[in-house]
DNA sequence: CTCCAGGGATGAT
DNA sequence: ATCATCCATGGA
């Protein structure tokens, strides 16, 4: 199969898809295969240029956000020692534009789980129940639809090893089905508005709804608190302060990433998730023991 | 083995 | 408003 060829300046495929803000690309040959939408693709990419197979170029740019002004956003980031480790770290890294279902049902089965395990079980889902397709000699599924999901049993999806989030899956599979929550409708909402939607869905809180606004309605500022968001901020920008509470954290991201504050946010994420250990962030220790 | 993970819902202070 | 607890599962 050939391949055809698109221009991609300031852009990491490989940091990109490893950033944790989408869980089902595979390394397929020398490049990656993956779904977009209903539709099976291959992409690799080749110092500027990404070499892809199986949707048209507009699709590709757009999924990747190649329009994305990365130079600009990067720019409107605060001038901290934090920001700027994290901004080299993170170069060409950028936030995609996924399909609002399948990253709203993703990060509902994202709670309380690894990286690892949101990708297993997004490939569970898939292989059973999402459609199969081939590209360049490797297999793809595509996700499951809210109707598809809808349909099933909480054991069915129990399963899939969701554990508790099965049953929240399987509501809001049901609600986005039935048409009472239209989220593609919902893309005309205001942020405010947009969040109190999302957080009525079952499984949906604050730090979910926050990344389905930033991953799948471009909403650039929504900034997801997670527990490594928590520690970064505690101990970069809140040092020797012992107690900082929810809505402390809250209103300073407001308001200090500025209004590409999900970048930032994915940013620091990345870094402090993959970054040396330099960079890392100490996880909380138990207290008690001879510490010394 | 233990600790922890891109949390949410519920009920008690 | 803030805190405690429970919820499943598997990687490290």
């Amino acid at each position: 199969m050939n391949l055809q060829q698109t221009t991609a300046i300031d852009f990491d495929l490989a940091r990109t898809l490893d950033s944790g803000q989408v869980f089902h690309w595979e390394i397929c040959g020398d490049g990656f295969a993956g779904a977009i939408g209903e539709q099976s693709v291959y992409v690799k990419q080749r110092d500027d240029q990404l070499l892809y197979a199986g949707a048209t170029a507009g699709v590709i740019q757009d999924y990747f956000a190649l329009d994305h002004p990365l130079r600009e956003i990067c720019r409107s980031f605060p001038d901290d020692p934090a920001m700027g480790a994290a901004r080299d770290f993170c170069a060409g890294l950028r936030i995609m534009r996924q399909p609002r279902w399948e990253c709203l049902a993703t990060f509902i089965t994202s709670s309380m789980k690894q990286v690892a395990h949101i990708r297993q079980i997004s490939r569970t889902l898939r292989t059973r129940y999402g459609e199969r397709r081939r590209i360049r000699d490797c297999e793809v599924h595509s996700f499951p639809t809210a109707c598809r999901i809808a349909k099933l049993t909480e054991q069915n999806l129990r399963a899939c090893a969701l554990g508790y989030r099965a049953k929240n899956l399987l509501a809001t599979a049901r609600l986005v089905a039935s048409g009472d929550a239209d989220i593609e409708e919902w893309s005309e909402l205001s942020d405010e508005s947009l969040r109190v939607r999302l957080c009525e869905l079952p499984g949906v809180g604050a730090k979910v709804a926050n990344c389905v606004m930033l991953f799948a309605y471009e909403r650039l500022r929504a900034f997801p608190i997670d527990v490594w968001i928590e520690r970064v901020l505690k101990q970069k920008y809140f040092p020797r302060k012992r107690k900082v509470t929810a809505a402390q954290l809250r209103a300073f991201c407001e308001t200090y990433f500025g209004e590409h504050g999900g970048y930032a946010q994915q940013y620091l994420f990345h870094h402090a998730r993959k970054g040396g250990a330099a960079s890392r962030v100490a996880a909380k220790r138990k207290p008690g023991g001879a510490g010394c």
